[in-house]
DNA sequence: ATAGGGTTAG
């Protein structure tokens, strides 16, 4: 047999691009050559730091990524581009960890990387993602350090004044963008029409639809129709909405599954879901794809009308499209089936999950959670809360207060020691879970109960 | 993958 040749550097790359899972890609780029010489390392192409470096960061595997890029530091043969570091501010901002998309800011020049207007505006957008706006204020003020603000850093900040719900200080963004030469793009109105749309100032917002053709000549697109079409169908000018989705069609914009899926939404919330299987007829005809959010808005449609068959049915059309079903379609369906008292089948749907190749998360067990609590199941109740608290994920405290109060009205003493339990275990004993275990055991004038529960809390 | 739009829970 002949002996294996060593991998290339080239070779590396392909490899990794292909490598979906993270954690083998990052034991591929650590050892690409197991049974060769290590006298003689492989010399890493900058294209195999981007991608291991990406695929750790989409994967949170943030340490991991850390140590690359500490190894990539100490690389002489070339300087990392900057879009290496755009993209890990943003994985940070992502993963709502401001500090540290400002330490990798921070490090940039010292990777020989020229740091620009680029990397600065990553870092105003991961801090405006993890709501740190202060911090946005800091970091737009020491801008003219690396560069001159651009385009994007104004829609950035634009975007910010629209976050704490300022319209106001959006336009005067706008304003000062305009003053210092920068020309608004079709982002910048986008945002805005976003917000206009949102707070359903329509008058507004079509206003700023001419203005921004016959002033600024930037051609209203996808983005700014679909929220003026989510904007009239929040006024019920469901017809309005059709017009604008013509004079799509005319100013030859294409229709893609956002429009559809908002027409899809608002056709349900008017009771007039027959039209929406035409839409999504129309949708097959003229090539555009529904994808899964166009799938979960019908669920959810057919969820509010408490039939879950055809909510079940559109799952199983999304399996046989090819269309995969996400936490959200399952969710809406555990909702659903919890608020009309189906709780077993919400449960069974939960622990169907792993099988059909999801995996629950907080919203899953909280829906059932809250459920089984409203539903006065606080047996099932209990067991799907050591459950959630096992997988790391939190209650709401409300629930639990309301699961507690309702098992001392069953006068259910021994439960709540259960409850308190899991609790411990997950570090969730806090003030309002104290006062109403003590106040609740005294009440019920158990006093030997009552000190069980002390004891119990001191112990947690 | 420097910036904007659609679906759930609260």
């Amino acid at each position: 047999m002949k002996p294996p040749k060593p991998i290339s550097p080239f070779r590396l790359s392909s490899l990794l691009r292909l490598q979906k899972d993270p954690t083998l890609a990052l034991q591929l780029f650590r050892s690409p050559n197991p049974n060769f010489n290590p006298k003689k390392p492989l010399r890493y192409s900058l294209l195999s730091y981007d991608l291991i470096i990406s695929k750790l960061g989409r994967a949170k595997m943030f340490d991991e990524m850390e140590q690359i890029l500490h190894q990539l530091k100490q690389e002489t043969r070339f300087s990392p581009g900057e879009i290496i570091f755009c993209n890990v501010i943003s994985f940070y901002g992502r993963a709502k960890l401001p500090d540290r998309a400002i330490q990798t800011f921070e490090s940039i020049t010292g990777y020989r990387c020229k740091r620009t207007v680029k990397s600065a505006n990553s870092l105003l957008n991961a801090l405006l993602r993890c709501g740190e706006f202060e911090k946005v204020r800091e970091t737009f003020l020491g801008i003219y350090k690396d560069g001159t603000p651009d385009a994007c850093t104004y829609n950035i900040l634009i975007h910010a004044c629209c976050r704490i719900g300022s319209l106001d200080d959006a336009w005067n963004v706008f304003d000062e963008m305009k003053r210092r030469g920068v020309l608004p793009n079709a982002v910048t109105f986008g945002t805005l029409m976003y917000q206009l749309c949102m707070n359903l100032r329509l008058k507004e917002a079509f206003k700023l639809k001419e203005d921004m053709l016959g002033v600024y000549g930037v051609k209203p697109n996808a983005y700014v129709y679909t929220s003026l079409i989510r904007g009239l169908c929040g006024i019920d000018e469901l017809s309005s909405a059709f017009r604008l989705k013509e004079e799509m069609v005319r100013n030859e914009l294409k229709l893609d599954s956002v429009v559809y899926s908002s027409l899809i939404s608002a056709l349900f919330k008017a009771g007039r879901k027959e039209e929406a299987f035409g839409i999504l007829d129309e949708m097959k005809e003229l090539g555009c794809k529904p994808d899964t959010v166009t799938y979960n808005t019908m669920i959810n449609g057919f969820c509010k009308e408490k039939d879950f068959e055809a909510a079940f049915r559109i799952l199983d059309e999304m399996v046989e499209k090819g269309c995969k079903p996400d936490v959200i379609s399952y969710n809406v369906i555990i909702g659903g089936l919890c608020k009309e008292g189906k709780w077993i089948e919400a449960k069974d749907l939960l622990e169907d999950l792993p099988r059909r190749g999801c995996a629950p998360d907080v919203v899953s067990y909280r829906t059932l959670f809250d459920g089984l609590c409203h539903w006065k199941q606080f047996k099932e109740a209990a067991f799907i809360l050591e459950e959630m608290i096992f997988k790391g994920f939190a209650p709401r405290s409300a629930s639990i207060t309301k699961l507690v109060d309702g098992l001392f009205q069953e006068c259910n003493l021994e439960l709540p020691l259960t409850v308190l339990d899991s609790l411990g275990k997950g570090n969730l004993v806090d003030v309002d879970t104290w006062r109403i275990m003590v106040l609740m055991a005294c009440k019920k004038e158990k006093l030997s109960n009552s000190s069980k529960v002390v004891d119990t809390l001191v112990i947690t």
